[in-house]
DNA sequence: CGACTTCTTGAACAAACGTTTAGGATCCTG
DNA sequence: CAGGATCCTAAACGTTTGTTCAAGAAGTCG
């Protein structure tokens, strides 16, 4: 009712002194913030409505009845998280665009980094539908496409027709292993989220984009087998 | 309200009269298990907690103490759902091996066309943890290693040396736009899990897994790049 | 038919839930 | 220091939850 802030400054008592107004993601610990970061972490653990206001009260050490104060109902507490994750997001792309991280995988690698309970909410909000979930994917898909347009611009990509939706078929494969992490990680034998990880999985992907996996027959055949699907209508099978 | 059922005349009181084990998964039209398919469509849609014993009674047209009646209890009736869709699973698995299904993309490809709220109460599963989310990801990876398996024995994929991790990232990449179908499907235009879709995404993907989309200079630059960190313990960054 | 088993339900219960309320504690401002 | 705003809590409220219980239909078997 009464601090409806969207993004809330870091620390009410210090209504800010100098003018920085770039959201220091570190630095509010508002009791508002640990409220939320306490609920960033427990929603894709145990789901939303699996997550009680008083488990996130106790996480955050408060009163259930502050978190309602601070956020009025537990689902527009969820929409705050939601909104956070998403300013931190674009947060991270646009700090990304200006150091040399961007290059190196996009938006994505760099959040890996920065902040393991903002990745692991992403994932979660992600495969559990809502509206909010539509924006995080298009902004995602957004920043691939840029990706793409750039890398083509520097000659190292080919050209494509659709970038569109060959943008949003890399983004759905590059964000399985994101929502899989979980068992992603226990087959590979380490965090696939963390710095080692990624190193660790990079020569597999690698292996995979690079198309050195599959028989250049092996493809055509497909192909062509798909091209005569398209001309015709039906699906005829044909082996070897 | 009216406390007749109608039209439902289910089979359940015959025990089993013949000795046939063999589970039809069609032809099973006991209210347990129109409760079990209940649970099914809505587990995915409002998630475990979500969801309420009354809401599954109310969508199989029973009372919600008949649902306790069967299953015990709300978690057992999730256990109960975990195990039919990975009996589905398997079964599906094991018909694929005797028609061409099986080498034209798998168990999954054959699952997409069969039952859609298995499908989806798959990419469900997998999303939220829990150990029998394991037993299905092991059964998709195993799956995906004999095809790997079949293939290289083809002669129509390259030999791999770490092959199991090889498999599991393919196949974290391949469930991508199955636990995110959602998004997908909103993206491209079409309903990615029907037969259609499977169709219009295809291309998209076999850009992919070609390696026509990258630039082989590129690759080889990253390629070395990440040779040079694994024999290295840093990471020094290069540019162009 | 009567006894037996199975399928099914309405009513009720204790626990847990999100939220409200009234008021204490703490800090800022003049 | 007085006054007011803000931060925070304990206790309670009404609702919804999973589950139990006793009893009613309905089919099976002797």
């Amino acid at each position: 009712m009464s601090s409806t802030v969207g993004s809330d400054r870091t620390s009410a008592r210090f209504p800010d002194r100098s003018g920085k107004r770039i959201p220091d993601l570190r630095a509010d610990r508002t009791t508002r913030a640990r409220i939320r970061d306490a609920a960033i972490a427990r929603f894709p653990q145990d789901g939303f409505a699996g997550t009680t206001v008083r488990d996130i009260a106790a996480d955050a050490g408060v009163s259930p009845a502050l978190v309602i104060h601070h956020f009025g109902s537990k689902s527009r507490l969820r929409e705050a998280c939601d909104h956070h994750v998403i300013e931190v997001l674009g947060e991270t792309k646009r700090q990304a665009l200006h150091d040399g991280t961007y290059r190196q995988g996009g938006t994505l690698a760099a959040l890996y980094q920065v902040m393991e309970p903002i990745t692991r909410y992403l994932a979660w909000a992600l495969g559990s539908g809502g509206e909010s979930s539509q924006r995080i994917f298009d902004e995602l898909l957004e920043d691939v496409i840029g990706q793409l347009r750039e890398l083509e611009a520097d000659g190292l990509m080919s050209p494509m027709r659709d970038r569109h939706r060959q943008a949003a078929t890399l983004l759905v494969m590059q964000l399985g292993p994101l929502v899989l992490h979980e068992h992603f990680s226990r087959t590979m034998g380490v965090d696939t989220l963390s710095a080692e990880g990624m190193l660790t999985t990079a020569p597999f992907m690698l292996r995979i984009f690079s198309g050195e996996l599959v028989n250049p027959q092996f493809l055509s055949e497909v192909g062509s087998a798909l091209a005569e699907v398209e001309t015709r209508g039906s699906y005829s099978r044909k082996r070897k």
